[in-house]
DNA sequence: AATCCGTGGGC
DNA sequence: TGCCCAAGGAT
């Protein structure tokens, strides 16, 4: 390995950079972010690119700093509001770790996003990534960066046939060391892109610039780095939801999941978890609604099945009925429900703005289109 | 160190 | 379709 090392001499490094930075001008994609060099900006899109395709996060970017233009504006919202617009986007916890570090930043540095690594390391949701990301791209500091592309391609030039995490460490080293001493922000574009558009899990080694300089083309490995992790297990369960209405009255009960679970923040349909298998027919309106009765302590009558989706949540893959059911009584104080923290009956003006989980958003939408028709 | 956190694109 | 995985961070 230490060999590996040793043969990026100085001069196979300024070559390297050399063959990146003309491929690069040739092939970078026009992103928006890549228009300026705001670091507000530059950070929003660093949390919002962390474990999120390039293509989802522009519109998401776009309509994100067109709302909070800078860190004054975000730290100024209420952190719903914010919510709503990283809807869709998922791993929430980003959008209220931006936000708090945002009124860090306004109360602790003026509203000017830090340029020391320090600093930037203690905001909640910056790590050692998003720190070297904003000090390079931004303020063009020689900071070093390794995620996912930088890791595959680094692994690649190197030829280690190894688990990533276990030479996390030299690879941050072997970044460091192939730093260029002017342009930094314009070098790390341009290595993400390599291994963004060329670089990739299935590799285009006829159109990389630095494919003489491979260890893994030159011995045919570049199929076997990354080496393959462990297999995800996955467990399969059937949900139930449903749309509680309330007799002559168009709102809808609501409820925000709390701290430290998933979707915290968010605010969802009452759900029941209905069993440990997948493949269950969707059990009848009126089993949905005794359960739901007992769990929420109100009487329900009409039950409907709307629709059945399926969807997956990292490891869970999900099997979602829907019902619309119309309760007995008028509404009143409800307790919260498992995991919830805040129970509310809200008009349809009202939860259009609620954030809300990505397909209970498509719930609402079925109810309007059952309700329309 | 191993897990958790969400979603949608791509194949 | 089912499965992999993406500009990571926190615990």
């Amino acid at each position: 390995m230490r060999q590996e090392l040793a043969d990026w001499t100085a001069q196979n490094k300024a070559a390297f950079r050399r063959r990146l930075l003309g491929w690069y001008s040739r092939h970078r994609r026009d992103l928006p972010w890549r228009k300026t060099r705001d670091p507000y900006a530059i950070w929003v899109s660093e949390v919002m690119l962390q474990q999120t395709q390039v293509a989802t996060a522009v519109a998401y970017f776009q309509r994100f700093l067109q709302r909070f233009p800078d860190p004054t504006a975000l730290a100024a919202a209420p952190l719903e509001e914010v919510l709503r617009y990283w809807e869709g986007l998922g791993y929430y916890r980003r959008a209220a770790q931006l936000w708090e570090a945002s009124r860090k930043i306004v109360g602790q540095h003026g509203g000017r996003i830090p340029d020391r690594f320090e600093e930037l390391i203690v905001l909640p949701g910056v790590g050692r990534y998003t720190a070297g990301a904003i000090l390079s791209l931004a303020f063009d500091k020689p900071a070093p960066i390794l995620e996912a592309n930088t890791e595959r391609l680094y692994l690649r030039l190197l030829g280690w046939q190894v688990p990533a995490g276990t030479v996390k460490q030299h690879l941050w080293e072997f970044a460091e060391s192939l730093l260029p001493r002017r342009n930094i922000g314009q070098f790390h574009q341009a290595v993400m892109e390599l291994g963004s558009l060329v670089c990739r899990k299935k590799p285009e080694c006829s159109l990389c610039p630095v494919r003489t300089m491979c260890r893994a083309f030159a011995l045919g490995l570049t199929n076997s780095i990354p080496r393959r992790t462990n297999p995800p297990q996955y467990v399969a369960i059937t949900d139930v939801a449903v749309a509680l209405l309330p007799p002559e009255d168009e709102r809808l009960l609501l409820g925000r999941y709390a701290g430290g679970e998933r979707w915290a923040g968010l605010w969802d349909f009452p759900r029941l978890a209905w069993c440990q298998e997948h493949q269950q027919p969707a059990p009848s309106a009126e089993q949905v609604c005794q359960r739901l009765s007992q769990r929420i302590g109100l009487r329900i009558v009409n039950g409907v099945h709307v629709t059945s989706v399926r969807h997956s949540v990292t490891r869970y893959r999900i099997l979602l009925h829907f019902y619309v059911a119309r309760t007995a009584t008028a509404p009143r104080s409800l307790a919260p429900w498992q995991g919830t923290d805040q129970v509310r009956w809200v008009e349809q003006t009202e939860w259009e703005r609620l954030p809300m989980p990505a397909w209970s958003r498509r719930l609402c939408r079925a109810l309007e289109r059952h309700r329309a028709g």
